[in-house]
RNA sequence: CGGGGCGUAGCGCAGCCCGGUCAGCGCGCCUGCUUUGGGAGCAGGAAGCCGGAGGUUCAAAUCCUCUCGCCCCGACCA
């Protein structure tokens, strides 16, 4: 294994990958286009798991697990959702040696199953509203698959839920899509655009789709989270209905939500640096990393009982510290390859730190490095994580100001797309415009931001006056 | 599916043009000693039917044919 990563400059793509393998996050499996997630880049999906598992609970929403795989005609009832997952089917044609009278489908989203059941379990409105998640595994046949960005089997949660009003659906929509944003911000100290897809780009099925976007390292948009309102199209694909209290037969109102490991890709574009990672304290499966240096076996073991007080301490203040006992490998070594790892802090022991009840304190987001008391380190120590957090954010959020441009003209949006970055513009084209566009730019419409400020002005394409601002850019 | 690249030790690669001491290098791995505050040093050692099949030849990693697989770029997409 050669030392470091490509730089960024060089090649983003190559930067991307190694990190993924050189911090040991994932590796390719022997399936094309699948990856195995290692320990640590699954401790991560564990947190942002978690996290947001209790973010879904504290909402009022609740887990269940539905089959991976589906009756191929299940997917054909709904029009459009057929015609967009068609060419991505994994489709299992043969089981116990024999081939089936229906081919399965390995699901590439659970509307169709869900809603099969939920016509069996909706009957009055009393059952509704229905608020269930699931964590799951889909699979989908793409043509270019990348770690964590596009794998043909992922993990993800989908939630889908069932209403009686329209009015609630969306509210449902709109909330979750706020959930998400709340994630990105807050955990993985990300920014995220609040918007609404256009027609080309929403979800297929879908009324609305309701997306959080974000600026990667390399100025480009990665969708990464959305929310569906779903009106009553898969209601009515598969006739599920309720009694009202005026003893009204309706259809029922739908949203299907969902964020995936694509994450975990989200996470290492938005931070990383030439040295590999960098994570946001909240959600590193490590916050502190504690390095021992020592010469002999009485340094080793002073050095070791004085971490040990520290880390007793920490833990008590429910930091999550892991100590590099590892004998094998030089101190230099473990800093290069915690910085890989990303973790946000690390603490270098010695003797002389051992006598004088010093630590040395190495911050990942900054390369600040400097030495302080023991007991001052232990006394901010948290408050220092979140300050990391909170800069991190600040941080990326200042990026995305600095590379988004406002435009009045397609030569301004061809000159974005060319430095890179966001271009926000006032919008009335077609979604034929919307096609020409990103076939001659290779930029999309992201969103719609949600936030517009109600002005008026031309159309960068068509010329039009409209009150409609988008958000243009290059996206994974 | 179109374009490009590549399959030689666990990983990264050289060798291929011009067949013949070419089974080689770096990292990693193993053993020992010395080391340990930014990717340790020295010495010794283990490890590859050269992606697969067929062919040409006295002789094939090297030339020819077929085949399998992977990676990157594009269309598609969370």
């Amino acid at each position: 294994m050669s030392k470091g990563v490509t730089p960024q400059s060089r090649d983003y793509a190559k930067w991307y990958t190694d990190v993924v393998q050189k911090a040991e996050l994932a590796d390719y499996s022997p399936v094309k286009g699948c990856m195995v997630i290692r320990p640590y880049g699954y401790a991560l999906w564990e947190n942002i798991k978690n996290t947001l598992d209790a973010m879904f609970k504290a909402s009022g929403h609740v887990n269940a697990y539905f089959p991976m795989l589906i009756p191929e005609s299940f997917l054909k009832k709904e029009a459009e959702h057929i015609e967009g997952f068609a060419p991505e089917l994994a489709v299992v044609t043969h089981g116990g040696g024999k081939k089936l009278e229906e081919p399965l489908v390995i699901r590439p989203t659970s509307e169709t199953i869900i809603w099969s059941m939920y016509k069996k379990w909706i009957n009055s409105y009393r059952d509704l509203p229905l608020l269930i998640n699931q964590w799951a595994n889909v699979v989908r046949w793409e043509m270019r698959t990348r770690l964590f960005l596009r794998t043909t089997e992922f993990l993800w949660q989908e939630g889908h839920t069932a209403h009686a009003t329209e009015k609630e659906a969306l509210e449902e929509a709109n909330k979750m899509i706020a959930v998400y944003r709340d994630f990105a911000e807050q955990y993985m100290a990300m920014p995220v655009l609040v918007g609404k897809k256009t027609e080309n780009e929403k979800f297929a099925g879908a009324v609305d789709t309701y997306t959080i976007e974000a600026m990667m390292g390399d100025k480009r948009a990665l969708q990464s989270g959305t929310s569906h309102y779903l009106g009553q199209n898969f209601a009515k694909a598969f006739d599920v209905t309720f009694q009202n209290e005026n003893n009204e037969l309706e259809y029922v109102y739908a949203s299907s939500w969902g964020v995936s490991t694509r994450l975990v890709g989200a996470l290492i574009m938005s931070h990383g640096d030439d040295k590999g990672l960098i994570l946001p304290p909240r959600l590193a499966p490590y916050q502190v990393v504690i390095v021992p240096i020592y010469r002999d076996e009485e340094g080793r073991s002073a050095v070791l009982s004085y971490i040990a007080t520290i880390t007793e301490s920490l833990e008590k203040n429910a930091v999550r510290v892991h100590v590099d006992q590892r004998d094998t490998v030089s101190p230099g070594f473990k800093f290069n390859d915690w910085e890989m790892k990303g973790v946000p802090l690390r603490l270098e022991i010695g003797p002389r730190d051992v006598e004088k009840e010093d630590v040395v304190l190495a911050r990942r987001d900054n390369g600040e490095k400097k030495t302080l008391s023991k007991n001052a380190f232990l006394s901010t120590a948290a408050a220092l994580l979140d300050t990391i957090q909170q800069e991190m954010f600040l941080n990326r959020r200042k990026f995305r100001e600095q590379n988004t441009f406002d435009i009045g003209s397609y030569d301004e949006l061809k000159d974005v797309v060319e430095k890179g970055g966001f271009a926000r513009a006032y919008w009335d084209g077609s979604g034929e415009d919307e096609k020409q566009i990103q076939e001659e730019t290779k930029a999309s419409i992201r969103c719609i931001p949600f936030e517009q400020d109600g002005s008026e002005g031309k159309c960068f394409y068509t010329g039009r006056m409209t009150k409609q601002q988008v958000v243009l850019a290059k996206a994974y």
